[in-house]
DNA sequence: GAAAATTTGTTCGTATGTATC
DNA sequence: CGATACATACGAACAAATTTT
């Protein structure tokens, strides 16, 4: 479908010409006039369109994708098309102004555990049989890899969105996978294999809540697993939390 | 300081000669070698330093730009610097891609609660006598405009964030006013007098668990007050949450 | 406060690489 | 494989904004 309410621009109000085409189509996204896969044009069309240059036509876009609004294609029917929304794609956004802004990962950690203890909880109410299935692959991958750190660390990880995605809730899902962005350069720590052999005791312990469909019970877990925010508050953090 | 690692882009790998200046940039804030403020140049500037086109570069600060990463300023002594870190610009970026996703109230209330659980057991832990002023202060506002729906739904989100504030922690901050300007034109509903007089007194419980530091009292007042999760399942929200 | 200098914003024209038909 | 449509990239120029002098 192609979109019709595009008006010139009328080079009056305030702002750049560029930056008032960047918001008419971020409103009429928020509006719902626009929806992924939408056609706009090709940078000429809408160049015509809004009555502008090409360049400026061409500044709107590049801001439009990167923030992700729209997809650009080269070539042959190619143009510019309201993007599909990508989750993953604000954990950059996300990475940047925490790393802009000075935020630790003292601070992160906080937000990450917020998030787990409601994934595990949710989790256990909203579980599929399909979801058990993933999760023991997880833990199962994880075992088989227990003497060695860096896969042993990933393995865990997986088990960790495992619980998320078990919870249905994908905005969970999105803010854990863009919290474990920013903290996982600071968390690649060699870990022994005893610490490894106890995080997947812990990571059992989780599951079996979750199959039980015990929520508090799971929430509980979760938060011993991640150390506890009283806990860690007074220890040096030299287990890896996965 | 200015930016002395920059060289030309060789023509020769992969993506588009804007997108690899883009990377470039961001690489180096990421591994601290840019900090907030750093001036990298105007755009002829880095034209030449990276030995292409001033449209070029001009794509590039487009895109850094639009994530936040640099700032533009017009004029003499101006040009593109590190930007400041703001947590409220990928708010901006999460709006979007829920709207994008499709991601639905219900999926960002359960995030909604994870947070705001923790930040109340937080802030019960880290409070100071300052942080009990501004809650107060949040609580008495409302309290005289409880007869006002839209005012009163305002002044009951600043308690809300200075709940959060008080948590010293500014991840979850960030990520709650992400999430409660996602949330927020659904949620512009009227509330009558009765309602607005009963969410005043789940904050002044809150407040309470907060002044006298008890956290586990805290995140279980907060979570009464958000409905629950397994209450709000169950019926139809026509309260405001907040 | 006015003038000068600097820098982005915007336009036109042109050439080239690339994907689709 | 050729033709077509499109983004990418370059160069030169002027307008508008903002700081410095």
């Amino acid at each position: 479908m192609s979109a019709t309410f595009i008006n010139k621009i009328s080079p009056v109000r305030g702002g750049t010409l560029s930056s008032r085409i960047v918001e008419e189509i971020r409103d009429a996204v928020f509006q719902g006039r626009l929806s992924p896969g939408d056609f706009l044009g090709s940078e000429n069309d809408l160049a015509d369109r809004f009555g502008v240059s090409r360049i400026t036509v061409r500044d709107a876009l590049r801001s439009l994708s990167a923030t992700g609004i729209v997809e650009i294609r080269q070539g042959a029917g190619g143009g510019a098309r309201i993007a599909n929304g990508n989750l993953d794609h604000f954990a950059d956004a996300l990475a940047v102004q925490f790393q802009l802004a000075g935020v630790g990962t003292e601070e992160t950690l906080g937000a990450q555990s917020a998030i787990e203890g409601m994934t595990a909880e949710l989790a256990a109410e909203h579980r599929t049989t399909k979801d058990l299935t993933r999760l023991t692959e997880a833990i199962e991958r994880a075992s088989q890899v227990v003497e060695d750190a860096a896969a042993f660390t990933e393995a865990s990880l997986a088990f960790h969105l495992a619980v998320a995605e078990a919870s249905h809730n994908r905005a969970l899902v999105a803010l854990l996978r863009a919290l474990r962005y920013v903290v996982w350069p600071a968390e690649n720590k060699s870990a022994t294999r005893e610490v490894s052999e106890r995080v997947q005791k812990t990571h059992r312990a989780i599951y079996e809540r979750i199959e039980a469909r015990d929520g508090a019970g799971a929430r509980e877990a979760m938060n011993q697993h991640l150390g506890g925010i009283q806990a860690s508050k007074n220890r040096k953090r030299t287990e890896v939390p996965c």
